[in-house]
DNA sequence: CACCGGACTAGAATAGTATTCTAGTCGTGA
DNA sequence: TCACGACTAGAATACTATTCTAGTCCGGTG
């Protein structure tokens, strides 16, 4: 009806504006016209592009998970040894929520969106890629003997555990110490963790 | 208009039902009309109680962190050595969410909850005073040697963070490990991330 | 150039839900 | 018996998500 049409750049209008009205009202709270002002996008291309609310937060979500993911596996490729690869694993970790506040905030509240995520699997997929990942990349520091041998799922949990736990206090401006103060500790924690010696 | 009133388990009945709501069909997807069906309420009871449906998300909410946490300060209160009091609370962490599964997953996917929750406090303060009582009970053990100085902020990132990393897998469905048997090595890695020893 | 088809956009119309309101009901105590 | 406070019902209301119909624009085709 009016204005130009043929923009590609709409459909990340509004997953901008959709991350910024999430981050500040939340996602209940944030309904598609605050969406619709923000982007300057109008309610029939909002459903045009997405399916709805539910599925813009899954659009963020895995666009998100992807990003992050990526930078754990060019890390892991980039090392080989065990301690350096660790130790950078965590600070990616670290700095990759320090670099997307939002988005982080974002992922780590709403995992909610999962529920509706979990049919197509795709995350999970991601998930179990990743994890599988980590393991390959430690196999053969477990076998020379430098990292301890343990369940697949229990490296993920050890490695990024602490790191996650962290971030997630500070991302609520809840922690005294900053990121890049905290990260000694925990790239050392996450070492001490999987390291034969430190047992 | 009908039936018996003055029945003080209506609110126990309203949360009870909306707990189950939410863990089959997620927050969004439960109307309120689902918790009225569910727990034999009316609408205006429900209303009455609580004061909408992400009022009753908070007061699941509260009380689940209020319960777990009273759990973890008595598990403090029985332990003296810092091995085996790092080690019990490692296992009530992993036990409390055992044994309250729908529970736990309702508190570790709806964060966003706390956005709302966030204006009357009463939750940072919940959260603060367990950080500051953890704090307080390693510090004896800080000051004989046995265990690391570390600003308070990452004591709990270190000691429940891989736990609670395993924790959301395994809720979710995606480890092999079952938790009795993640228990010992997550004990294990708390332990060496803030003993002296293992560094 | 006139026209077609596909990708996209508008905004009104519709359907579904949360929330509010008015009118009770019940037990308690004076 | 009556008045009162705590609680409950269910209809009425107000919002919001979603769907629908009617375009607009661009790139290609005869």
């Amino acid at each position: 009806m009016s204005v130009a049409g043929g923009e590609p750049e709409r459909r990340r209008a509004i997953l901008d504006a959709a991350l910024a009205c999430f981050t500040v009202k939340g996602f209940s709270a944030t309904t598609v016209d605050d969406i619709r002002i923000r982007s300057g996008a109008s309610v029939g291309s909002i459903y045009h592009h997405f399916g709805g609310k539910e599925r813009i937060a899954a659009a963020l979500y895995i666009a998100g998970i992807r990003d992050y993911q990526e930078g754990i596996l060019a890390v892991l490729r980039e090392h080989r040894d065990a301690r350096a690869g660790i130790t950078a694993l965590v600070g990616h970790h670290l700095r990759w929520i320090a670099e997307h506040p939002d988005l982080a905030r974002f992922l780590l509240r709403r995992r909610e969106t999962e529920v509706a995520l979990a049919s197509d699997g795709e995350l999970r997929e991601m998930n179990r890629a990743l994890f599988e990942a980590i393991a390959d990349w430690l196999r053969p520091h477990v076998a020379a003997g430098r990292v301890r041998s343990l369940p697949t799922d229990l490296y993920s949990a050890l490695l990024i555990g602490p790191s996650q736990e962290f971030a997630r206090h500070w991302l609520e401006g809840r922690t005294k110490s900053t990121i890049e103060q905290a990260e000694r500790s925990l790239a050392e924690a996450a070492w001490a963790a999987v390291s034969v010696e430190g047992a």
